[in-house]
RNA sequence: GGUCUGGUAGUUCAGUUGGUUAGAAUACCUGCCUGUCACGCAGGGGGUCGCGGGUUCGAGUCCCGUCCAGACCGCCA
């Protein structure tokens, strides 16, 4: 045994027992007369004393040659300290040492092993065997396994199983690219990675076990973000016998347990809205309800005027920003030049103060008089004191610009709190997506899910108009998860494939297996995909991933600690039969 | 594929209209210090200013290209 003891156990309760320790030199202070030694495992720390007058000639030599890092075994007794700190739990005791073995020495870090680092997010990065001994990135890590366990704790409970799907599969050309691997005993043919287990876990209804889940890995050759990484895990559940009602009871009871467990925060019932409401209501289908500043469509009341670009705008729209009255012109102007940055935008941006006189003043004055700016905020529910912010243009992306501009607002006026919870559904998913690109609808979810009956009758007439039985949970301005009730039919299926522009032999070829399941009795089903690495980062409280998973890739999709991808040697090639076209 | 920001000591950063020997903090090394815990004090070492080209008497600074990092748009069924 190495230790009898963590770094972070020992208290005033185990004065002079004698004990073994062993961990990381976090720092020395050698006062000349006395050192200190904290002495770091992932517990805690503990305060090290070598003593000239207490500690034997040989042990303090020893001690003055620790450095940081360096991996060091002690024997001593607990003592009280003459001073103690009362910052830190082993705060009113020390080690007095006895016996010291070095055993590995480390050279300098690159950065401070520290709370506030000095080291940069690539330094880490490459690092992040060092990064993971400090205290936030180790907090974190601990954090998600608290997550994963209370997740399998609650589905495992509710009689879920969790039920392992294979990484290697079949490539399909419907929604992100995937991640290909080549075989090497079949010549010329390719794997894909999973982008979900969406299919096997339908095929685990057909099997029978009808309440699935499964904590998985999945991956996307797509660029990333601060909050997506080509390889994630999803929370992938599958129910059958169920309705969408069904789905969200019991996926909101899981969420409701970890706000709780996690969080100690009590919810009510989660609101729902339709993906409809939510677009006209935040011009976003995963608002953050944390705060209001909902949009007010103003057409009505800004037509018939000589203001050209509102009369001629498919959409006006403002929100009133609390307190954005005392804006000063300068601040404004910076403000529209914000949504006129081409990540954004807008063409321009046309606003109302709302003074304390109960005065207007806009930037459109010359067209509207006081009764019509009257008009404007009492639709954008405007206060005294406000800012009224107004985008007008095509509808889609004015509801996108004007949606930026208010979480960009929120954010510059503290009003996303990262320990308040505000978690809802967004229901009513199209179940279509016209497509520029390529010219054709394709599924907004993916194509097995199931349009809701009543619209199945729209789907020649007004495809973009056919509902879904599709569902997100939304917390916090973040899809967290995302589901469906299923097709489970050939028939339906069959149909789907067709109206998203497969041939039957294309369907046949792609989704045969799950077609041919389907003839076998499958029963109704649906489910839902948590994605953990989002859900975990936001009940932590952060925006980014990146520090909730132990080994991220960076922006280009690199691990640039192992260096990773990288070309192969011309003999693994050869046996895999690939030649490079370089 | 695109937009924006950044790249200067081990590290985090400052560096004025282009002008003497490129600075600070921290880390590191040496010495001192009778209770430290962000210890303190004194001293020291440490730089291809990402890379390549250009403008100029002169470039960390200006221009072009390129690489790297981060955020975002496209993309992510």
């Amino acid at each position: 045994m190495y230790r009898s003891h963590s770094c972070g156990e020992l208290r005033a309760s185990h004065m002079n027992t004698e004990v073994t320790l062993a961990g990381w030199v976090q720092k020395t202070r050698d006062k000349g007369f006395i050192i200190w030694v904290d002495l770091r495992d992932r517990y805690g720390i503990t305060q090290l004393i070598f003593d000239a007058e207490r500690t034997p000639a040989q042990v303090v030599e020893k001690a003055k040659t620790l450095g940081r890092e360096f991996v060091i075994q002690v024997k001593g007794h607990v003592i009280e300290r003459e001073s103690k700190n009362t910052n830190i739990p082993t705060g009113d005791i020390e080690i007095l040492v006895t016996e010291l073995t070095i055993l590995n020495e480390a050279i300098v870090p690159p950065f401070t092993i520290e709370n506030e680092t000095d080291g940069g997010e690539d330094l880490r990065m490459k690092y992040r065997y060092l990064d993971i001994r400090r205290n936030p990135v180790k907090n974190n890590l601990i954090f998600r396994h608290q997550v994963t366990m209370q997740v399998r704790q609650y589905l495992s409970d509710k009689n879920f199983i969790e039920v392992e799907t294979p990484y290697l599969i079949k490539s399909t050309p419907e929604g992100a690219r995937d991640f290909v691997v080549p075989s090497r005993m079949n010549e010329g043919q390719f794997y894909a990675l999973p982008q979900s287990p969406q299919t096997f876990k339908q095929l685990l209804m057909v099997g029978g076990m009808d309440k699935y889940f499964q904590i998985v890995k999945c991956f996307r050759d797509e660029d990333l973000r601060a909050d997506r990484q080509p390889e994630f895990t999803q929370i992938d559940c599958e129910m059958a016998f169920v309705t969408q009602e069904d789905v969200l009871t019991v996926f909101e009871g899981l969420t409701r347990h970890l706000l709780k467990e996690i969080k100690n925060v009590d919810c009510d019932e989660f609101p729902r809205i339709t993906y409809a409401e939510a677009m006209q209501t935040y011009g976003n289908d995963k608002p953050d309800i944390r705060f209001g500043m909902k949009f007010g469509e103003l057409n009505k009341v800004t037509q018939h005027k000589d203001f050209k670009v509102f009369n001629d705008a498919e959409l006006v729209v403002g929100i009133a920003v609390p307190g954005g009255a005392s804006y000063t012109r300068k601040e404004i102007d910076k403000l529209i030049e914000w949504v006129k940055r081409p990540q954004v935008g807008a063409l321009g941006m046309v606003y109302v103060k709302c003074n304390d006189d109960g005065s207007y003043k806009s930037s459109v004055d010359k067209f509207y008089n006081q009764e019509d700016l009257a008009q404007w905020a009492k639709v954008t529910k405007a206060q005294t004191g406000d800012l009224i912010c107004i985008l007008s243009g095509q509808k889609n992306k004015v509801r996108a610009q004007l949606s930026a501009l208010r979480m960009e607002l929120a954010d510059r006026l503290g009003l996303r709190n990262p320990e308040e919870f505000a978690p809802l559904w967004v229901v009513d998913f199209p179940l279509l997506e016209w497509d520029d690109e390529t010219e054709r609808y394709h599924a907004m979810h993916h194509p097995f899910t199931s349009p809701k009956p009543e619209d199945i009758t729209l789907l020649n007439s007004k495809p973009g108009e056919v509902r879904a039985n599709a569902y997100d949970l939304v917390l916090n301005g973040n899809e967290i998860g995302g589901g469906s009730i299923r097709i489970h039919d050939t028939a339906t299926q069959a149909l789907m494939f067709d109206y998203l522009g497969f041939t039957p032999d294309e369907a046949k070829a792609q989704f045969g297996f799950l077609m041919d399941a389907f003839q076998y009795g499958a029963p109704p089903h649906g489910g839902i995909a948590f994605g953990l690495d989002r859900l975990v980062a936001i009940l932590g409280g952060q925006e980014t991933i990146r520090d909730f998973i132990a080994f991220p890739k960076n922006n280009n999709g690199r691990d640039v600690m192992i260096d990773a991808p990288a070309a192969i040697d011309n003999d693994q090639l050869k046996e895999l039969h690939i030649q490079l076209d370089l």
